[in-house]
RNA sequence: GGGCGGUUAGCUCAGUUGGUUAGAGCACCUGCUUUACACGCAGGGGGUCAGAGGUUCAAGUCCUCUACCGCCCA
C-alpha cells in the first residue's frame, strides 16, 4: 500500500465492480418489507451541481445503509424532460444560430430536443456513477419514455373523466418571452419600485372628470369600466355615468363594486378585465366585456389603436407622454409593489385572460391534507408540515397547459364540425360524437410538474399492475430539497392518493440548499457554481461526500468550502494509514480470533467504545441525523481508535509476551469501515478488500463491503470498568505530556514518574509499558497511596481525578510556579465544589430533581472534594 | 400583511425528550524527521451561547418581547 491515499487510483474500479455484481438491483422478497427511494428525476438541463450531488449523496447513504441491513432495497433513478427549462436553453442555442423555434417548426424543433436530451441524459448518468450512487439503473426512467408518456396521458384522461380537469377562460400568468401560460408557482413575486400614475378620465355629457390611479398606464387601452366603492360618498353621484377613455376615446361605464378599496389612489379604479385578476372578477360580476390589447409577445395588438405594434413598456412611455400632452396626467407618485416574474427566465409576466386547462385542486387536496395531518406521511424537519398544510388548505386551481412543444401533448381533439371534444389516450381517428374525421389535436403540452407529480407510481409501472408497483409502493422516503415542497412533493401526495388510493411515501426528508463559501446561492449566472466533478477529480468522491454531509442538519442550508473538502481528504488519508498499519501487522499471522476471556483492558475498552458508537450512530441514522452520525463515526475512528488504541497496541505488537492486539485491531477497524461505508463507499471498499485479501477465506462471507451486514450492537461488549480504567490511563498520559510541555522538557528526554492510583493502582500498573511510551516516562512505578513525607521536596505532583502522579525532577521544579499552578487548580475545583454544594443544599433541588440526577451530583461532589483536599495537601507540602 | 428559519470560539457549523466545567473542523500560538499517517503527532490560548424579561430545583435548550440577517406565502 502506498504511503498516501490516492482516490483517483482507487475509486474508478469499484463502481464497475458493484455494477457487474448486480448489487444495485433488489430481489423482490414477498413478505419482507422493502426500503424504497425514488430519486427525484434530474432536470435534463441540470448540469453538475453540488446541490444535486447532496441529494444523491443523502439518498445513497440511506440506500446503502438499508441494503447493508439486509432489506430488499430499491433506489430508482430517473430523468425529467424539464419542458420549460429545456425550452429556455434550446431557444438560447437557436438564437445564437440566428433562428428560433417558430422558424424551425415543431417537428424539427422536437427532433433537435430529442438529440440534445439524449446527450444530457448520458452526462447526468455519468455524474451519478462518479458520485457512487448505488441506484438500480435497470429500472431507470425518463419522463418522456413510452411508458411514462402513456401514464401521463392516462392520468389526464382519468382526471378529465372524473371532472377534475377542465378547460376554462381565466386570468393566467403569461410569460411573453416563453410565449406560454405558467402556473402561480412558476411566478415569482419581486418587490419593485415603480410609479403610480394618476390619470384623468373625462365624463360623457358633463364638464367633469374622474381620476384613477394605475401602475400600468398602458392597460388603459384595455379598460372597460371605472369602478368605485358603493359606499364611497365622494363618488355616489357619478355611478352609472360614462367616462371617456383617453387615447382610444372609448366610452366606458362607471360602476360600483365592493372590491374597490377607497383608500387606494383616489378611490376610483380603472377596470381592465383581460389583464388583471381582480378586474376580471369585477367584470364577471358586473357583466363587463373583455378587451385584449396584447399579442403573445407582449407587443400591443390592434385593440391598442395608435399604439399597435409597440412593446408594452415602450407603449407605457408613449401613453404617459401623450396623456401629459393632453393635460390628463394629474401626478406621478413613486410606488412599490410586487411584480410577477417568470421563474425560469425572469421576464415580467403579464396577467392575461386566456383559455387554458386546469386541475381542480380543492377536492384533490382534501385527502392530501389528511394524509399529512394524521401522520401517515411524516415531513422532516417537522416545521415544513405547517408550510405544507397552509399551502394545501389555500390551494388554487392549477393551470397545466403550456403553449410549448417539448413535453406531453394534451390528449384532446377538437371536432371542426360539431365542436365536440374527444379526450383519449390513443389518438382517435374520428370525433367521438359526430364521427367526423375533421378533428384537430390541442396544440398545447402539459406542465412538466404534471408528469412529475405521478413519478412515484409511474416509475414503478402504473397504470399497469406490475410486480414492482405491488411490491415497492408506497415508497419509504422522498428525499429532496425544501424549495420544491409545493412544486413537487405536495403534488405527488395529491396524485399518489388519487391514482393509487395510497400515499406515495411514508417520510419526506427535506435537505437544505448548498451555498458557496460566502453563503450565496449558487447559480450559473453568478458564476459561483462548484462543479462536483472537478472536486471529485482533485480530491476524490469520498472527500466530496464527506464535505457535503459533515455538519448538516435536516432542512438547513449549508456552505460548501474547500476546507471541508480538505477535511474529507485528510480523514480518508487517516483511514488509509490506519489500515496500512493494521495490514502490516497481519503479515504471517494466522491466529486472528478474538479470545474474549483473556482480553486486556484496552481491548475491552475499544470494543466497548465501538459498541457505544454503533448504538449511537444507528439511533442517529434512524432519526435522519446524518451530519451528527458522521461526526461520531469520525470522532471514534480518529480520536479513539487511531489516537489511542493503535498507539496502545504498538507496544504489544512487537512482543509475544501478551495477547496480540491484532484480532481486536482488525475487528474494530473492519466494523468501523462498515459503519462508515454509506458515507464514504469507495475508500471503505478499498480498505475492506485490502483486509479481506490478507485474511483467511472464511473471515468474511460477503465479497464486498456494500453487501456486508451493517454493524449491530453487542451488549456483551459493554464494559464500564474498562472505560473507567482507560479514562484514567489517558488522563495520566495527557497530564504528564502537559506538564512536560509546560516545563519545556525536550521530547526525547525520559523522566521518572510514580503513579499513586488508589483502588485503580493494580489495574493501572498493567499499563506501565503504555504509559512509559506514550508519556516518555521511565522508570515509572505504581502504588496505591502515598505516605506522608514520602515525596521529595523537588518533585512535581499532579493531582488527577482518581490518581496522583509524582515526578521527581529537581531541575524542573520552580516552587513559586508550582504553588501558582496548584492554587489555580484549587480555585477551579473549589468553584465547582461550591456550585455543587449550593445545589445539593437546595431543598427544592433535592425534592424535585430526579433521584438519578441527585446521585450523580453527589458523586461528583465527593470526587471534587477529594481532589480539592489532595491538592491542598500538596500545596501545604510545598510550604 | 401572514408564516418560517438563523444569530454559539477569529471563520464554518454541531449541540433532538431542560441535568457534569458548551464541542468539532479550520485558523492561531509552542514544540516534534516518535518505526500508519506532516493529508501527520503532542501541547496550548480562545465563548456574558444576539439582547431583555419569564417559567423551572436546573435554560444554549422551553415561553414572551426586541434587534439584525435570510427564506417562503399573499
Amino acid at each position: 500500500m502506498p504511503k498516501a491515499y490516492q482516490a483517483d487510483k482507487v475509486e474508478s474500479k469499484w463502481y464497475q465492480f458493484w455494477l457487474d455484481k448486480g448489487y444495485f438491483q433488489p430481489e423482490i422478497e414477498k413478505g419482507r418489507k422493502p426500503f424504497v427511494i425514488i430519486m427525484p428525476p434530474d432536470n435534463l438541463t441540470g448540469e453538475a451541481h453540488v446541490g444535486h450531488a447532496l441529494g444523491a449523496i443523502l439518498q445513497d447513504i440511506m440506500t446503502r445503509w438499508h441494503r447493508m441491513k439486509g432489506e430488499p432495497t430499491l433506489w430508482l433513478p430517473g430523468v425529467d424532460h424539464a419542458s420549460i427549462a429545456a425550452h429556455v436553453v434550446m431557444e438560447q442555442m437557436l438564437a445564437q444560430e440566428g433562428t428560433d423555434r417558430f422558424q424551425l417548426g415543431r417537428e424539427k424543433f422536437l427532433e433537435r430536443m430529442r438529440q440534445w436530451a439524449a446527450e444530457c441524459r448520458q452526462t447526468i448518468t455519468e455524474q451519478h456513477c462518479r458520485l457512487g450512487a448505488s441506484c438500480d439503473w435497470s429500472r431507470a426512467r425518463y419522463t418522456m419514455d413510452e411508458d411514462s408518456s402513456r401514464a401521463v396521458l392516462t392520468a389526464f384522461v382519468r382526471l378529465y373523466e372524473k371532472g377534475l380537469i377542465y378547460r376554462g377562460e381565466r386570468i393566467v400568468n403569461w410569460c411573453p418571452r416563453c410565449a406560454t401560460a405558467i402556473s402561480d408557482l412558476e411566478t415569482d413575486h419581486v418587490d419593485l419600485t415603480g410609479n403610480l400614475w394618476y390619470v384623468r378620465y373625462h365624463l360623457v355629457d358633463a364638464d367633469d372628470f374622474i381620476t384613477v390611479a394605475t401602475t400600468r398606464p398602458e392597460t388603459i387601452l384595455g379598460d372597460t369600466a371605472v369602478a368605485v366603492n358603493p359606499n364611497d360618498e365622494r363618488f355616489k353621484h357619478i355611478i352609472g355615468k360614462k367616462a371617456i377613455l383617453p387615447a382610444v376615446n372609448r366610452e366606458i361605464p362607471i360602476v360600483a363594486d365592493d372590491a374597490v378599496d377607497p383608500e387606494f389612489g383616489t378611490g376610483a379604479v380603472k377596470i381592465t378585465p383581460n389583464h388583471d385578476p381582480v378586474d376580471f372578477e369585477v367584470a364577471q360580476r358586473q357583466g363587463l366585456p373583455l378587451v385584449n390589447i396584447l399579442n403573445d409577445d407582449a407587443t400591443m395588438n390592434e385593440n391598442a389603436g395608435p399604439y399597435q405594434g409597440l412593446d408594452r413598456f415602450a407603449c407605457r412611455e408613449e401613453i404617459v407622454a401623450d396623456l401629459e400632452k393632453e393635460g390628463l396626467l394629474v401626478k406621478i407618485e413613486p410606488y412599490s409593489h410586487a411584480v410577477g416574474h417568470c421563474h425560469r427566465c425572469e421576464t415580467v409576466i403579464e396577467p392575461l385572460g386566456s383559455k387554458q386547462w386546469f386541475v381542480s385542486m380543492k377536492p384533490l387536496a382534501k385527502p392530501a391534507i389528511e394524509a399529512v395531518s394524521d401522520g401517515r406521511i411524516a415531513i422532516l424537519p417537522n416545521r415544513f408540515t405547517k408550510v405544507y398544510l397552509n399551502w394545501m388548505e389555500n390551494i388554487r386551481d392549477w393551470c397545466i397547459s403550456r403553449q410549448l412543444w417539448w413535453g406531453h401533448r394534451i390528449p384532446v381533439w377538437y371536432c371542426q364540425d360539431c365542436d365536440e371534444i374527444t379526450v383519449a389516450i390513443e389518438e382517435p381517428k374520428t370525433c367521438s360524437k359526430c364521427g367526423s374525421v375533421n378533428i384537430e389535436q390541442d396544440l398545447d403540452i402539459l406542465d412538466t410538474w404534471f408528469s412529475s407529480a405521478l413519478w412515484p407510481h409511474v416509475t414503478l409501472g402504473w397504470p399497469d399492475d406490475t410486480e414492482d408497483l405491488l411490491y415497492f409502493y408506497p415508497t419509504s422516503v422522498m428525499e429532496t430539497a425544501y424549495d420544491i415542497i409545493f412544486f413537487w412533493v405536495a403534488r405527488m401526495i395529491v396524485m399518489g392518493l388519487e391514482h393509487m388510493g395510497d400515499i406515495p411515501f411514508h417520510t419526506v426528508y427535506l435537505h437544505g440548499l448548498v451555498r458557496d463559501e460566502k453563503g450565496v446561492k449558487m447559480s450559473r449566472t453568478k458564476g459561483n457554481v462548484v462543479n462536483p466533478v472537478d472536486v471529485m477529480d482533485e480530491y476524490g468522491t469520498d472527500s466530496l461526500r464527506f464535505a457535503e454531509t459533515t455538519g448538516i442538519t435536516p432542512g438547513n442550508d449549508s456552505k460548501l468550502s474547500l476546507v471541508k473538502i480538505e477535511a474529507g481528504r485528510n480523514f480518508a488519508n487517516k483511514l488509509w494509514n490506519a489500515t496500512r498499519f493494521v495490514v502490516r501487522g497481519i503479515d504471517g499471522q494466522t491466529d486472528l480470533e478474538i479470545k474474549r476471556d483473556q482480553l486486556p483492558m484496552e481491548d475491552r475498552w475499544i470494543l466497548s467504545r465501538l459498541n457505544r458508537t454503533i448504538a449511537s450512530v444507528t439511533e442517529l441514522l434512524e432519526e435522519f441525523q446524518f451530519g451528527e452520525a458522521l461526526r461520531q463515526i469520525h470522532d471514534f475512528l480518529w480520536g479513539e481508535f487511531c489516537d489511542w488504541y493503535i498507539e496502545l497496541s504498538k507496544n504489544r505488537l512487537g512482543t509475544n509476551e501478551s495477547v496480540s492486539p491484532l484480532p481486536v485491531l482488525i475487528h474494530a477497524l473492519e466494523t468501523s469501515l462498515r459503519l462508515l461505508h454509506p458515507y464514504m463507499p469507495f475508500i471503505t471498499e478499498e480498505l475492506w478488500q485490502h483486509l479481506k485479501q490478507r485474511l483467511p477465506a472464511d473471515w468474511q462471507e460477503a465479497e464486498s463491503i456494500m453487501i456486508a451486514p451493517y454493524p449491530t450492537t453487542d451488549e456483551s461488549a459493554a464494559d464500564p470498568e474498562a472505560e473507567r480504567v482507560m479514562e484514567a490511563v489517558i488522563e495520566l498520559v495527557r497530564s504528564i505530556r502537559n506538564i512536560r510541555a509546560e516545563h519545556k522538557v525536550e521530547p526525547a528526554r525520559w523522566i521518572e514518574a510514580h503513579v499513586y492510583g488508589g483502588e485503580l493502582a493494580s489495574a493501572l500498573s498493567t499499563h506501565a509499558a503504555s504509559v512509559e511510551t506514550l508519556a516518555q516516562v521511565r522508570p515509572v512505578s505504581f502504588h496505591e497511596s502515598r505516605a506522608a513525607g514520602e515525596t521529595g521536596d523537588n518533585s512535581l505532583v499532579l493531582v488527577l481525578k482518581e490518581t496522583e502522579v509524582v515526578i521527581p525532577m529537581e531541575s524542573m521544579v520552580d516552587l513559586a510556579a508550582e504553588r501558582e499552578r496548584l492554587s489555580k487548580e484549587i480555585e477551579q475545583v473549589d468553584m465547582e465544589t461550591g456550585r455543587l454544594e449550593v445545589r445539593l443544599n437546595d431543598k427544592a433541588f433535592l425534592s424535585k430533581a430526579p433521584e438519578a440526577v441527585i446521585e450523580k451530583e453527589r458523586g461528583r461532589l465527593v470526587e471534587k472534594k477529594d481532589r480539592a483536599e489532595r491538592l491542598r495537601q500538596e500545596l501545604d507540602r510545598l510550604g
